[in-house]
DNA sequence: GCGATAATATATCAGTCTGATATATATCGA
DNA sequence: TCGATATATATCAGACTGATATATTATCGC
């Protein structure tokens, strides 16, 4: 799904503003599953307006800068509805860490414990974070995803906390205390 | 850690051509956590041979076209090095089939458990495909990453099956059979 | 009141990467 | 001989990221 389709399918949930597109993808309920940058979200909305699929008003506000709110037109449903036809695309995972961890044997041991006990510290705050999420009266498909969230955050805490001996072999530990 | 280092990384585990270094990154131990292509791979290597990070030598061969083979210099060893001093990028991972799940009120019931069955036996299938590996002799840094594969898979796999009957309420899942 | 910082808001751009495509050699089975 | 498959190198249009620029308003310490 292009930053395109992926605006357009943000819209169908409500009308709002490309910073507020921006919020809903960084800490909305996909925000570990997908990601979006300004520099393809602005582009992706005038192409949307151009093509007839969003409408655009101009919001006046108190307090804070005026904003461009869209609107999903009818032909902006059908074509998100026809979009989700398509195939999904295949994952795209990229785990630097763990890249960093294989050629864990290049690095000196002190360097080697900070970048695992690093990520590992990042793992437990986003669980965290997603745990205290506020869900009473999402939708099921809210639910799936937010838990599918949740629940990766602890799978990978707990493999890495007990497979942490494989990687530091008993007295390294100590060395790099 | 961008295209150029990845491959370098790569060669520091032994001398191999562009298509021998596509296969590692596809096939090997980190196959679920990173990708190349060629369109970043072969320019990449480029690069590092002008900045004298590898060499490179062309291997005659027989039955299959010729390659050619890449080494890295005493300077390629060290630039590496260095490079793992960097902290590793923040986790890039981008599950479509989530996105399309939770959009999955605006798709009929049919399409929707296509959907989730069709990445399903993808997860169990690319499950199935690692945890057939032979890792007699690995490295213990390659066992932890491999190890985080199988179970990851494990996993996603166990979630959408314990969770499959809250995308698909009583009554839906035989219309959708 | 003043400066620093942060949040809100829109926008662009250089550089990087992907996915597709092109080209070529060689094997193997129909 | 044809088509499919694997090996191998290479390029390119288009998409995307991360950084940066610009502006408005609020908030907090001094």
């Amino acid at each position: 799904m292009d930053a395109r389709t992926l605006c357009l399918g943000i819209l169908t949930l409500g009308d709002a503003s490309g910073y507020e597109i921006k919020k809903t993808v960084e800490e909305g309920p996909f925000s570990h599953f997908h990601q979006i940058s300004y520099g393809s979200l602005y582009p992706a909305l005038r192409k949307l307006l151009e093509e007839g699929l969003v409408t655009c008003r101009e919001v006046v506000q108190e307090g804070r800068p005026d904003k461009k709110v869209y609107s999903v037109t009818e032909d902006g449903h059908r074509s998100f509805r026809d979009a989700l036809h398509n195939p999904p695309e295949r994952d795209h995972i990229r785990i630097d860490t763990l890249v960093y961890l294989f050629f864990g044997h290049i690095m000196e041991a002190e360097q080697r414990a900070a970048v695992f006990d690093g990520y590992l510290a990042q793992l437990k705050q986003q669980q965290a974070e997603m745990a205290d999420w506020d869900l009473t009266g999402a939708s099921p498909q809210r639910l799936f995803v937010h838990g599918f969230g949740v629940e990766y955050y602890k799978f990978a805490t707990a493999y890495m906390e007990r497979n942490r001996d494989v990687l530091f072999p008993d007295g390294e530990e100590e060395a790099a205390q």
